[in-house]
Order: C-alpha cells, then sequence, then structure tokens
DNA sequence: GCATAATTGTAATGTTATAACAGTTCGGCT
DNA sequence: AGCCGAACTGTTATAACATTACAATTATGC
C-alpha cells in the first residue's frame, strides 16, 4: 500500500478514497473479490456505493497496473508484482476464490503460429488456470 | 454438423432440438454468440427461448466439446476441432467478435512452477488473447 | 410395463456492467 | 486571483448475463 502511495505521487495518479477503499479491501482480501462485494465494503467506510464508483475504481486501478481483472471469475484481485502492466498468468481456487498470480516470462507456444498466419495484434493475453488449490482439494470441495 | 451428430450416435448424446438449433447457429455465425443472441435464434426457430433453454444446451455443447465458452466476451463459440474436451488457445478480435482457435499442445512457460510451488490442481486452462484480427486492424476500428 | 434418470417448460430472481448527465474538483494558465 | 478544460464524482436508471426452483414430460434399462 505504501508502495502504492509512492508510485502514484511519482506518476501524478490520483488516489482517491474510493480508489483507496477499493485497492484496500483488495489487498486485505488475499482473493477475488467482486464489484458488489467491493460496493458493500465501500458502504461499510460510508463512501458512496452505487455501481460506477467501484467500476471506476477498478478501472483505474486495473489500468495502471495496481490489480487485475479475472474473467473467469468476473472478479478482480490486487496485483502482487509491483511492476506496470505486466503479463501475467493466475491460478483461481474454485473452492475459495484464492488466486496465485505468476509471472508470464515466455509466449506461449502453440499460438504465436495461428497469430501469425491470421496476422492478429495482441492487445491483452488472458491466462488462467482454474482448479483447486492445496487446501481445498485436501477439504474435498469438490466431492463433498 | 453431420459429424456432430455422427459423434453423438456412437457416444448416445441425445442432440435435442434446442441443441442442435443453437449448435446451428453458432457454425453458421463463425464468431462468438451470447446466450441471449441464441435465444433469439431459438424464438425465430419457434422453439422455446427462456434463458435456461439457452444455457442447458450450451452446458451441453461445452461439456462434450462442441462448443467453448470464451470467457472474455461472455459469449460461445462451436469448436473448429473435432477431438474430445481439448485444452485450446482463442484469439478474439475485439472488433467483430471473430475467434480463432489455436490447439494448445505444450504446457505454458511460467505457469507450471506456481502450480507445483502451490501444489495446485488445475482442471481447467483458460488462454485467450484479445487484440484485432487483420480485417478490423485495416478498418482502424480502434481509432474511428 | 415400470422404475429411474435425463430432459423440458416456465416464472421468478439474482448478478454483473454500462449509459447518461449534471455537478464538482484539480491543475495549468494569464 | 480568476478562468479554462480535463479529470473526477454522485446518482438514476437500465442493459446484459446467469441461476434457482419446481412441476411436467420423455427416454432408457430392466
Ligand atoms: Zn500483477
Ligand atoms: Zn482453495
Ligand atoms: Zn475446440
Ligand atoms: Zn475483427
Amino acid at each position: 500500500m505504501a508502495e502504492v502511495r509512492a508510485r502514484c505521487e511519482e506518476e501524478k495518479l490520483r488516489l482517491t478514497p474510493a480508489r483507496e477503499c477499493v485497492l484496500n479491501a483488495l489487498l486485505e482480501a488475499h482473493r477475488a473479490m467482486t464489484a458488489y462485494e467491493l460496493l458493500d465494503r465501500l458502504r461499510d467506510e460510508g463512501l458512496p456505493h452505487q455501481p460506477p464508483v467501484a467500476y471506476r475504481a477498478l478501472d483505474f486501478l486495473v489500468e495502471h497496473g495496481f490489480a487485475h481483472r479475472i474473467e473467469r471469475l468476473s472478479a478482480f484481485v490486487a496485483c502482487t508484482h509491483g511492476s506496470d502492466h505486466h503479463a501475467a498468468a493466475f491460478l483461481v481456487c474454485r473452492g475459495c476464490r484464492t488466486v496465485a498470480e505468476s509471472k508470464l516470462p515466455a509466449p506461449i507456444r502453440g499460438i504465436e503460429e495461428t497469430m501469425s498466419r491470421e496476422s492478429f495484434t495482441v492487445e491483452r493475453l488472458v491466462v488462467e488456470a482454474e482448479g483447486l488449490c492445496a487446501a481445498c482439494a485436501e477439504a474435498g470441495t469438490d466431492t463433498p
């Protein structure tokens, strides 16, 4: 959080109350949260809590690399790697919705050939592995 | 479509009218369609058209590998590779919503180490590249 | 034929996301 | 200090996507 504040100072970004509240919630949760869960948090903090408030804060956080959207969950997590808008892969537990973030250093074999064959311009790459984390696999969340 | 009918015969799957109508729509479209677009199609064909009809047909088609869900679009495409429930990567054009499917032969470098470190069990892998297809890049869909 | 499992029909509801627009605050400029 | 335009906020309304629940029907194996 201190890191984030520093980066905002440095890059002249405005970390307004709603944005800070949303980021704090994500940092504390250590798991993916939906926009509406974040709205609840905003309400608890006495901040305005109509849907656009959360979505605007999330747009800001995602745009500047402080958070990521998890497509599989229609939900959001705090970024666990400092650097700006990097490509990443996510391990998404369907049991507890925790998300582990892994840097994505290498291009993905199999996709580049199709890309070049179709001359497709990639702007964003989504890589999400859905499954069970160690704790949920142990607990048998799949076959209760 | 003939192929699909053959596989259903072989595996004793019931390709009911709603399921067939939805699959036909997807095969003809050559692009991702939402559940509600498919409901319109069902209505046009005189079939029932409440949301669960489309979602149930799509569940069937996805489960048996005849279609894929594109998370980025909350939409669905027909599978362009015959074999059953294979991993795949998708090139998703944000201009025209066409989707190119690429087989995903190799594991993704960078994600396995995190997987094993966290002892995470992967059940499904989502790989979607969002960008512009050649036609849309040409047409300048991004800066109109 | 009869039990069972799979599928269908339908209403109601829940969840996720955006459009639109008036008002306010911020930062740079003169 | 006063003004401008850009960024941001507050709010209402609505669009788009998805599921629950339950009764009714149809297929399949014995
Ligand atoms: Zn990150
Ligand atoms: Zn878990
Ligand atoms: Zn496929
Ligand atoms: Zn296109």
